[in-house]
Parts: C-alpha cells; structure tokens; sequence
RNA sequence: GGGUCCGUACCCGAGAGGCCAAAGGGAACUGGCUGUAAUCCAGUUGCGCAAGCUACGGGGGUUCGAAUCCCUCCGGGCCCA
C-alpha cells in the first residue's frame, strides 16, 4: 500500500493535505516539515465501544500516511477521558463506562488498528490518558479551568444546541476540551489529527500548548465518512456501518450497497489509497472509462484485501456473484439439528426453529410474502407442514440473505 | 428548597376514558425491476394454528371499560431561589 516516501516537502505536503477538511495551518506544518524532525502526531480515541468502522479508518489511514513519511504516530488510549464521555455530536450525556469497560473496550480497539497503523516502535507510542489526567488534583483541575472561559467553551455548537434546547448538560462534559487538550501538551504534540467534529477541542490543545510554552500544535481534521445510506455519518448504532472486523464478504456486500454517488468518497477515505490513484480513479468513473458497478466491485475488493490480507476480495466477490448473481446458496450454510419427534411441523415454525426468523408469525409473513424456499422451490402455502423425511438435508432459504440446512437428528 | 413539564413499539413521535395492537415519519424486512444487498415501485412490521394473550416507565386505585383519570414510586427536563 505504502509508496515510497516522497522526495520534497511539498509532495510529503500534498499527501498529508489530501482529503483534509482543516488544516491549521499549512504554513505551520510546511515549516515543521522542512525542520526534518521527526513529527510527534497526536491521535486519541476514547475506547467508549470497540468495533472500528471504516468512519473510524478515515482519520487512521491520514495518520498512517505520516508514519510512512517517517514520523511517529502517538496514539492516545483516552481511557480517563472515556469514563467523561465525549460531548461531540452529542444531544444528550454520554452515559458514563467503568474502568473495567473501558479497558476491555481499549483492548480490542488496539487489536483492530493493528490493520491500519505501523505498530513498529519507532513508529508508534501507545500511551494512556489516565496516567497523567488521573493525578490532576484540584489545584491542578483549577488551573487548567482557568484559562478558557465560559463563553468560549459555549461557543461549541453542541453545548450552545443543547443548552438553547433545555438539554442538559453535565458540568463534567464541558471540561472534555481541556483534558483533551491536555493530553497535547502531554505528549508534545507537533501536529493532531482528528474527524471534523473534533475541531474546536484540538483548537483547545493549541491554546493550552501556548499557555505551556509550547509550540502550538497543527491541526487536521478529516470529513466524517456517510454510511451506506449515504446521508448520515456512518455509526454502528445508526446500523450504517462496515466494520473492519467483519467478514470479508459481508464488507463486500455492504460496499455494494452504497449508493453510487457515494463512492468516490468512499475511494478517497475508506481505502488508504494515495492521492494520485484516488484520482484517478474518480476521474475513470466521472468519464465513463470504469462502469460504476466495476467501480464499486474495485472498492468492495479493496476494502476485504486491506482488512483481511491480499486475495480476501476476490474471494468475496466471487462468493457475491454465486449467490446475487446466479442465485445459488452460499458455499457454507449453517446446519439446524432439528429433533424427529417435533415433526411433522408447521414449516412456518421451523423456520423459526432455524433461528431464520423470529417468530413463526413472521415466518408465516414470510411465505405469505414469497420469500420462502425449500430447496431452492418457492413455498406458497402460509400453513404447510412438512414432516421430518422430506425436510432431512434440505436447504431453507428466507428472503436474499438467510439460509440453514435442516438436519434431523434421533 | 419551591414550582412546573415529560416518560408511548427498534428510533422519533401523534393519541387526552371505549372506534387503540395504538396515526405519521425514519429504519428494517419481503416481492418486482436491475449492474448490486444500489435506485425506483408495491407490500409487510407484538405474540399465539386459534380462542385469545401481553404491551404505552414501575406498582396500586377509580370505572362496565384506562396509553388516556387519581395516588405513589422510579427516571428525566426546565424555571425560580
């Protein structure tokens, strides 16, 4: 994936600018650059759940870019800041995680950015925030309230939304700027990085690192990636997210999904892909050169081969084609024993019984619907019954995704 | 401390004693079409084979009948101090 580190300050300047949204500002970080250290870039997230989506990737794979330009990628564990929560985007307090959550959900969030970041030591510095936020004493805490003001902190559209609103607000979310600012000072951040909902508490890391003799840190935010529905910002409780964890073929699926106007962001974010190929392949699709659907078959590839390893894609897409295209069953289905003396049953039970649907009211829907089959033949009849012997080693299928092979058992 | 308002299905949200398994929207699901698990169009969306059962924050009450009225508890918002 990575490319040979470019030669000059401006070509490092043009991968590290792409895709950006702020940068405060460039001017700053061209003279960093051209100091030829190695540059202290400042990541945190706050473990408050632990599955990473391609949203979360979009920040991960700027913050990669540096690395393979030779600077260090400081990873902070916000595993103090984590128990405050997080006030951004938010119309309501976070409710507050356990120490013990939160380290759980730090571990397998750290497993998961393996895939994206270099985990070299001389690439990498993974801290936590609660070694030094945890200390803070109340003299300290009154000190670092004392150098923003109320104003200020209400200046941020989400505390002045919701306190226009009548939402509440806990005392303690309106500290989350200065302890995330203080987390830059710590670590001597040289540039942070950050999604666009993070602008106003990096800005507060600046203020701080000038109050602390510091030179300020630059400031990157990158776009908040859409989900598949292409409206709003990819979350996994909004259920518009692509996890990278997941399989292979259920990512490609996904990707399939999107709407296709959609894609050439999902090209520039979601795929680590330096500028140069991001244009030009948004530059093919704009001129008709690649046809959407290969366009979008291209993106489902990229995204399995960059979480699953090389290879993963064309796996997927190939099991995509048998079962979407030739409507054939998967390669592997899940096998439901099922006892003899059950039968014969209502088959909108059994369907139930599979764990296919819920409920046998919705397996009856279903049939009512035409979305059964056994075996590949459609069922029509809401109120069949099938018996044990004809049912034995058939395939059950609901809908165009869910289907379980029956297996009688005794 | 005083006052006041609110809590409805996955989410938002209407309903103000019976016509309420509960409008509308979102979301999800099924079917048709298709380059796709896209778009578009149509339909479905508590459980039960059924009689019926459970459900409008929890508990209790009034009533022939309660999501709707009363009491109380829990949770939340705002205002005044």
């Amino acid at each position: 994936m990575p490319s040979s580190p470019p030669a000059s300050v401006d070509d490092a300047l043009r991968v590290l600018t792409a895709g950006t949204v702020h940068c405060i500002d460039a001017d700053e970080l061209a003279k960093k650059l051209t100091s030829g250290r190695r540059l202290r870039v400042k990541f945190g997230i706050d473990p408050t759940a632990s599955d990473i989506h391609l949203g979360h990737t979009v920040v991960l794979h700027k913050l990669r870019q540096f690395q393979d330009l030779g600077h260090l990628a400081v990873l902070i564990i916000g595993d103090f800041t984590a128990r405050v929560g997080d006030p951004t985007g938010r119309s309501a307090t976070r409710p507050a995680l356990t120490a013990a959550e939160v380290d759980v959900h730090a571990r397998t969030y750290v497993d998961q950015v393996r895939s994206v970041l270099d985990f070299s030591p001389d690439r990498l510095e993974l801290v936590h925030n609660a070694d030094w936020l945890e200390r803070m004493d109340m003299a300290d805490v009154l000190r670092l309230t004392g150098r923003t003001t109320v104003a200020r902190i209400m200046e941020r559209d989400d505390f002045a939304n919701r306190f226009r609103d009548g939402v509440a607000i806990a005392l303690s979310e309106l500290l989350y700027p200065l302890l995330q600012g203080t987390d830059s000072v710590e670590v001597a951040a040289d540039v942070e990085l950050g999604g666009t909902d993070q602008l106003f508490n990096m800005l507060m890391g600046r203020q701080l690192q000038n109050a602390a003799d510091q030179e300020p840190q630059v400031v990157i935010t990158m776009p908040l990636l859409e989900g598949l529905d292409g409206e709003k910002k990819m979350s996994k409780s909004l259920g518009n997210a692509v996890g990278i964890a997941e399989a292979p073929a259920e990512q490609f699926g996904k990707l399939m999904s999107i709407p296709d106007q959609l894609m050439p962001r999902y090209f520039a974010l979601a795929t680590g892909w330096l500028p140069d190929q991001v244009e030009a392949t948004t530059a093919a699709l704009a001129d008709g050169s690649l046809a959407p659907v290969a366009a979008k078959r291209l993106l489902g590839r990229t995204v399995a081969d960059l979480y699953h390893g090389a290879g993963a894609g064309a796996g997927a897409e190939s099991e995509f084609d048998r079962v979407f295209k030739a409507h054939d069953v998967p390669s592997e289905i899940a096998t439901c024993s099922v006892a003899r003396p059950e039968f014969p049953m209502r088959l909108a039970r059994l369907l139930a019984v599979a764990g296919l649907v819920p409920s046998n009211k919705e397996g009856r829907r279903k049939i009512e619907q035409g979305g059964v089959r056994i075996a590949g033949e459609r069922v029509t009849d809401p109120d069949l019954e099938v018996d044990a012997d004809t049912i034995d080693e058939q395939t059950l299928q609901v809908g165009k995704r869910a289907w379980a092979r029956i297996q009688i058992t005794q």
